[in-house]
DNA sequence: GCTAAATGTTGAT
DNA sequence: TCAACCTTTAGCT
């Protein structure tokens, strides 16, 4: 379940698999059947991850647009694929690898302008060198909806999920609820500049990592989920830096998490 | 074994 | 504001 580090992992993992040679692609559950029979038999020649979104550009100018939305997945393996089971949105068979698509909310073919308007309403992605910070700096900073709201808006910073935007509001100790207005830049470049760092080693890792080691439990082993963050999914359990509860309320539709006590910085 | 919730987005109401 | 998408997993029985 992904958030942009996830989705560029991919990007890099399906380069690797089935870049620059032919795929053989079906669709069993058939609703991507006119598509698949497009792309089958053309080689790969580059993936690409922009935020959220997947790409593939195949031979002829096919390109495949992915968006795995809350719960879509790929399952991968080598040699022969297991027999189609459930609903199978895409099959991927490449030389020694295959890759299964299960519950997207998109997987469609785009025509080149609307992968140009798709990135065009994207904002900067921390993860890709043609980021481009000062178009958020003033997107967040001219706001009057709160930080914690502009954080999920995919066309102000592209890439930032539930998981994320809790954890990047906590290590910077701001208050959810703040008008983006309310940031100096100087505080908005600083969130910037971290999320780049976390999500790059999300990128690294496949993992969401945000507690520094200093706030870590001592102990040996890998750390749980629970272990790796500040407020994410902790509601009722105490701050890992002040020990006040961590509260949770539903903010456009998804819950957000923070400490009512550590989040307060004057910005 | 069952249920609810989940790292997301779109489109209808 | 809410249902839909329709998979996976955590937590409970």
């Amino acid at each position: 379940m992904p958030e942009g580090h996830t989705i560029h992992r991919l990007a890099r993992a399906q380069r690797k698999s089935f870049g620059g040679h032919v795929v053989h692609a079906a669709s069993p559950q058939g609703r991507f059947a006119e598509g698949a029979a497009l792309i089958d038999g053309r080689a790969l020649r580059r993936t690409e991850a922009y935020g959220k979104h997947l790409l593939h550009h195949y031979d002829g100018g096919v390109l495949l647009h992915v968006h795995l939305g809350l719960y879509g997945t790929f399952s991968t393996g080598t040699g022969d694929p297991p027999q189609p089971r459930g609903a199978l949105r895409l099959r991927l068979v490449g030389n020694a690898n295959w890759a299964d698509l299960r519950g997207p909310t998109t997987c469609e073919l785009l025509e080149p302008a609307e992968r140009t308007a798709l990135l065009a309403r994207l904002g900067p992605d921390p993860l890709r060198r043609d980021r481009d910070s000062a178009a958020a700096l003033t997107r967040i900073t001219r706001s009057k909806t709160s930080i914690a709201a502009l954080l999920m808006d995919q066309t102000v910073v592209a890439g930032v999920g539930n998981v994320y935007r809790a954890e990047l509001l906590f290590r910077h100790r701001v208050d959810p609820y703040l008008p983006g207005r309310a940031l100096t830049d100087v505080r908005w470049m600083a969130m910037w500049d971290d999320l780049v760092v976390l999500m790059t080693a999300g990128l690294r890792t496949g993992r969401i990592v945000t507690l520094a080691a200093a706030d870590r439990p001592r102990q040996r082993g890998v750390l749980t989920r629970e272990q790796s963050v500040y407020v994410y999914r902790r509601a009722g359990l105490p701050c890992r830096v002040c020990g006040s509860a961590i509260r949770t309320e539903t903010v456009v539709g998804r819950n957000l998490y923070w400490c009512p006590t550590c989040q307060t910085a004057v910005v």
